[in-house]
DNA sequence: GCTGTAATTATACACTTGCATAATTACTCG
DNA sequence: CGAGTAATTATGCAAGTGTATAATTACAGC
């Protein structure tokens, strides 16, 4: 009769490994931790339940392996537009700055997700050093391009001043980045981009304000709204 | 033969909701919100399950409670500080963020309590809401003490640049917070509320640094390491 | 084409979840 | 002291949880 079908279909385990991964995500991002049932994250990448066991040893493993993805692709996009040499260093520190701050790293699904997997810090060992490594990572970047652009303006900084600023640094960023992921209608659009760069700026000394929001200021939403 | 012990106390409303409210913070900051299960809140606020209900319309009324609780108790130990009137302005300001960075403000529990809080804010209005009054609570107080302690030195700002600058001492805070919560082990005593002073202070223009870390320096553990 | 093997599905199980409902019990007020 | 009432406990239930195990089935290599 009917031509016999196939009921499933093979596939790399890369490819599988990630759908279950995004599937994850996504849950995740919609529904909280507590969304991210076996079941339903089977089902959200077409797929039987059995197969997550199959790929992970276990669902924390399915959990843990999200979260490496989803912080690696993070800093990677906010660190990707710096990779012109041709430019000054001032402006590949502005750069980076505004692309961490708007979309597609600054949106509310983002935030969430990172929120998910922070309040797990606390009672997963796994989580913790993996929260570790992609801080410093983050902020490490963030150190050399500091670094490079003080050098640049004839300042060199001593370490124990540049470790100051990048953790200040890192922390506008991250909460700028936050607060507009958590109240995405609470502020214009490229504001945040904005106030991030001037406040890099005033704390390392350096004019940023000029450097780089025009070229990362499209795609995000327009919305404004003021403040009760 | 023995007295008959009565099986239980009755207890004020008040009380037993805050006891309820306290066995459920403790136990999403130890494991989660996964970890704040009915049973295991009445296990914990010595109570049996049903009184849960019999206070809350819902599991999911309870949390909210618990989130508004904690968050207006955080800005509440931020603020209290700043209370003295006889005080420079600029010597409020400093000793609010001091506050914020220091324990018992900063620390693990009450970051990851906020994160686990944080990452419901997709699909729960109720916890949107609440969010939204408790940010704009904490940043209107930091606006009214940078505007006041720019106007003490006699450099009064526009309502564009104070909200620019509310926004980012905001930032700042939040951020160092939640750095300092998540690897407590990754900075000295006091460095993370020092860097806050800095950085408010150039994000402000106001020197803050010797204003009020010697104040609320203490009473955190006494831990320092190097990143790798 | 056949076959071995690993990917995938199917099924089952023991346990936990939030909630509803009924049965107790402590305390208040007369 | 005795009853009424609301706080509290006790019990039950249907649905959902992660995981283990067995049964299928697609596909590569001969």
């Amino acid at each position: 009769m009917s031509e016999p079908r196939p009921k499933f279909r093979r596939e790399p385990a890369t490819q599988r490994k990630e759908a279950l991964i995004q599937a994850a995500l996504g849950l995740i991002a919609e529904q909280g931790i507590g969304g991210a049932t076996v079941r339903a994250i089977a089902q959200r990448a077409d797929v039987t339940q059995g197969l997550i066991r199959h790929y992970f040893s276990s669902k924390e493993d399915l959990i843990a392996a999200a979260y490496e993805y989803h912080m690696d692709r993070m800093t990677e996009l906010t660190a990707a537009p710096v990779a012109d040499p041709e430019v000054t260093a001032r402006q590949r520190l502005g750069t980076f700055v505004a692309a961490g701050l708007t979309s597609p790293v600054m949106d509310t699904r983002s935030v969430t997700l990172w929120a998910s997997f922070i309040s797990s810090l606390r009672y997963d060992n796994n989580m913790r050093a993996m929260h570790q490594r992609t801080y410093y990572n983050f902020r490490n970047r963030l150190e050399v391009l500091i670094a490079d652009a003080l050098a640049e303006a004839g300042r060199p900084a001593s370490e124990g001043e540049l470790r100051r600023m990048a953790i200040a640094g890192n922390a506008v960023i991250d909460g700028l980045w936050m607060e507009g992921g958590a109240l995405p209608d609470a502020f214009e659009t490229g504001e945040l981009a904005r106030i991030g760069l001037q406040s890099v700026g005033a704390i390392t000394g350096l004019e940023l304000d000029r450097t780089a929001v025009e070229q990362t200021d499209r795609n995000l939403p327009t919305k404004e709204e003021g403040e009760p």
